[in-house]
DNA sequence: CTAAATTTCTCATAAATTGAGAATTTTGAA
DNA sequence: TTCAAAATTCTCAATTTATGAGAAATTTAG
C-alpha cells in the first residue's frame, strides 16, 4: 500500500454506519501494525481529516465539511443548479423530490435535493448519496449521455442477470434517449416515482442530472404534461447558467494569468 | 515535504475564490515539478480527491461531499443539534440566523446553520465557515470553555495589539464565563448582534457553541429574556441529545466488539 | 493537419516508510 | 492518590517508495 491510497484505505473505513474506530480496530480491518496506523493516524489528524473522539476512537475530521463547503459555492453543477430546486418543487403540481446528481466514479451521486416541506416519506434522495448505477430515473438521465466503450465498462460492473435483462435496459435508455426524458416507478424507493432529464457540459466535464420524485399515491396523468415541462424549461436553465459560469470562470482564469 | 502533508497543501489551494487549478499553477505555486505534481494529482484524482475540469484545470472531487454526508449523519454534535436549529429560530422573538458551531484548529467553524426565512441580510456563518477565533459571541462561547495552556497559545495566535486589549478580552471572558453565555455586537457583521452559550461534552472532545443572530434594527431590550431562555433550554437539551447519543456510540461499539 | 500544450513514462538517486519492540504517557478503577 | 492496563509514541535498520530531469506519447485547438 502506497501513496495516497494508504490514507484514503483508512478513510474508507468510516461510514455513515461505522463512523468511529480506533488504530486497533484499523490496525486489524487493514491488516498493517498498529505503529503505522498510530503514525499515519497521526498524520491526518494533524491535517484534520481525522479527529480524536471519545475513549481511543477516531472519527471524520471537519476538514471534510470545509472542503464540502467550497464545493458548494463553487463547483458549476450546484451553483447553476441549487437555486432552481426549490422554483422546480414550487411549480409542481404535487409535493416532490427534487434532485441535482451526477456520475461519481462508477455510482451516481445526489450533489443537491430539494423536498417539498410537506413531502411525508423519507427517500433516498440526499445530498452525497450514492444511488445505484442503472436504477431510478435520476441515473438513467446521466447513463443514457454516457457512450462507447465508457458505457460498456459500466454495464460490465452492473453485473445484469441476463442478456435479456442487459438488452431490455438498453433498448428502454435508447428510447429514453430519443424521448429527452427517464421515468421510472419504484426502481429505488417503494412507491415512489422519478421522472429526469440530462444535464451536461462538455467542456466543464458534467454529466448530470436533474429530476423529480412523486409519491405515486399523489400522481394522475394529467400531471405528466407540466412535469416534462417544469423538468425541461429549468433543465435548460440550468445548462444556460453552466455555460455563464464556465465563462466566468475562463474570465478570471484570463486574468489572474496575464497578472502573472 | 512528505506523508500526508504532500495531498493537503495541494488542496489546501483550492478555494471559494479561486476553485481550479493546473498542474502548472499547483506546480509553481507550491515550487515543486511538474512531474511530481502530475502524479500526485492524478493519484487524488483516481481517489475522487480531485477530478479534472475545463481544459487543464482541476477542482475539488465527489469524495468531499460523500464524506461530509457520513459527518452530516454520524456527527454526534450535528445529529444532536441541527434537528433543534429551526425550533429555536420559530422561538425567538424576532427573525434569526441560528448556528452550530466549534472548535477547528485555531478557527471556529460553523457545523450547522438555520436562517429564517424572512431574515434579510447575508451573514458569514454558514456551514464549512470559518469564524474569526475571538470575535463574535458565537466563538467567545466556545473559547469561554478552554482554559490553560491550550487557551494561552490561542490568545498568542491572535496577536492582541496591545496587553491592555487582551486584558479587556480575558475580563470580558471571564465575566462571560459567570454568566453563563455570551452578548456581542458588529463583532463579526455590521448590523447583527449575536447571543451564544457553550456546549461541550468532555468525553466526546466536543468544544462547541450554539448561538442566535439577529439585526441590530429589529432588537428591542424586552427580547433579551426570551432569547437567553431559549438559547439555555435548547443548549441544556442538545447537550442532553448529545450524551445519549454518546450512550448509543459506546454500546454499539461494545456490541460488534462483543461479536469479534 | 500541425504545432503547442498537456500528460505520461523512465530510471538512477535520494528520501521516506515500515514495523518490531521498547519506552512513555494516559486512562480509569479502586 | 495509586497502580495496572491500555493507548500512544519512539527508535532505527531494512525496505520500499517518491523524486525529478528529460524523453516520449497523447491530446487539444487553431
Amino acid at each position: 500500500m502506497s501513496g495516497f491510497l494508504r490514507y484514503k484505505k483508512i478513510l474508507d473505513l468510516f461510514s455513515e454506519e461505522r463512523s468511529s474506530w480506533t488504530v486497533l480496530e484499523i490496525s486489524k480491518s487493514l491488516k498493517t501494525p498498529s505503529s503505522t496506523i498510530y503514525r499515519i493516524v497521526r498524520e491526518m489528524v494533524t491535517a484534520e481529516f481525522l479527529e480524536s473522539a471519545s475513549g481511543s476512537y477516531f472519527r471524520l475530521g471537519p476538514a471534510f465539511i470545509k472542503f464540502n463547503r467550497i464545493i458548494n459555492f463553487s463547483d458549476p453543477l450546484v451553483r447553476a443548479g441549487q437555486p432552481f430546486l426549490k422554483k422546480l418543487a414550487n411549480e409542481n403540481p404535487i409535493t416532490s423530490v427534487n434532485v441535482l446528481a451526477r456520475l461519481y466514479g462508477n455510482n451516481v451521486m445526489c450533489v443537491a435535493d430539494y423536498k417539498s416541506p410537506s413531502f411525508k416519506k423519507n427517500t433516498s434522495y440526499q445530498r452525497g448519496k450514492l444511488m445505484p448505477l442503472m436504477n431510478g430515473a435520476t441515473s438513467r438521465a446521466i447513463i443514457m449521455q454516457i457512450t462507447g466503450k465508457r458505457l460498456e465498462n459500466l454495464i460490465k460492473l452492473e453485473n445484469f442477470k441476463s442478456d435479456e435483462d442487459k438488452n431490455i435496459f438498453l433498448k428502454d435508455l435508447k428510447s429514453d434517449k430519443k424521448k429527452g426524458y427517464c421515468f421510472t416507478e419504484g426502481q429505488v424507493d417503494k412507491g415512489l416515482i422519478g421522472f429526469a432529464v440530462s444535464i451536461s457540459n462538455k467542456k466543464l466535464g458534467i454529466e448530470a442530472s436533474l429530476s423529480s420524485i412523486f409519491n405515486l399515491d399523489d400522481f394522475l396523468l394529467e400531471h405528466e404534461p407540466i412535469i416534462y415541462a417544469n423538468l425541461t424549461t429549468y433543465g435548460l436553465l440550468v445548462e444556460k447558467y453552466i455555460n455563464e459560469i464556465f465563462d466566468d470562470i475562463q474570465k478570471y482564469h484570463h486574468e489572474t494569468n496575464s497578472i502573472r
